[in-house]
DNA sequence: CTTGTATTTAGATAGTTATCAAAATATCTA
DNA sequence: TAGATATTTTGATAACTATCTAAATACAAG
């Protein structure tokens, strides 16, 4: 689970997914007009996002609403602080 | 710089590497020592981390020094928190 | 300057990842 | 059901990454 997180943050164009999503939800067919790969990329993205636990996907009819899934970000936050915070053993 | 820094992040083993220096500074051999790679693999990772700002190098006589670099934890924090937090303008 | 120790670099390889085009699947509407 | 649109899956490929062994470099002590 922590690797799946911070290899899905590893690549650009999954960061600016989430940016773009900070702006609220977003049809996988609105995402990737507004990025450069085809539509077949931006699907493994938002697979790789989503087996993270970054975002959530809801079928709307034809549409697949792509949002952030808020709650893994206390996580993210957790992780990072484990990571470079602790200083529990002495020095 | 961003890429760079996500990226180190992304192996589990340089993680490990980190959470290891925040007991203190190890010199290489002594990291390699914890870990069940090859040398020449850990220095490949030493230079990824280096590279990425997260830690430093000091050459000791034979021995080179690796430490955490702890002024890049405060723009890695801030990353994670434009990448996360509602869109504002770089601070 | 040679020998021993510490570390890095070079060269090679296997596994992973980002990418695309094409085919397949899902859903709506007529 | 047939046709249109939206999305995902498949299959292929190029680029990248982690890994190893072997060779090269850096330094200290004779």
């Amino acid at each position: 689970m922590t690797d799946s997180l911070f290899k899905a943050l590893a690549d650009p164009t999954r960061r600016e997914v989430l940016k773009r999503l900070q702006r609220g939800p977003a049809t996988a067919g609105e995402l990737a007009e507004e990025f450069p790969q085809a539509k077949a990329t931006l699907s493994h993205h938002f697979n790789v996002l989503k087996a993270a636990g970054l975002v959530r996907a809801e079928r709307m009819g034809q549409h697949v609403v792509y949002s952030l899934n808020t709650s893994v970000f206390e996580e993210l936050a957790r992780m990072m602080a484990e990571l470079f915070k602790p200083e529990r053993k002495a020095k």
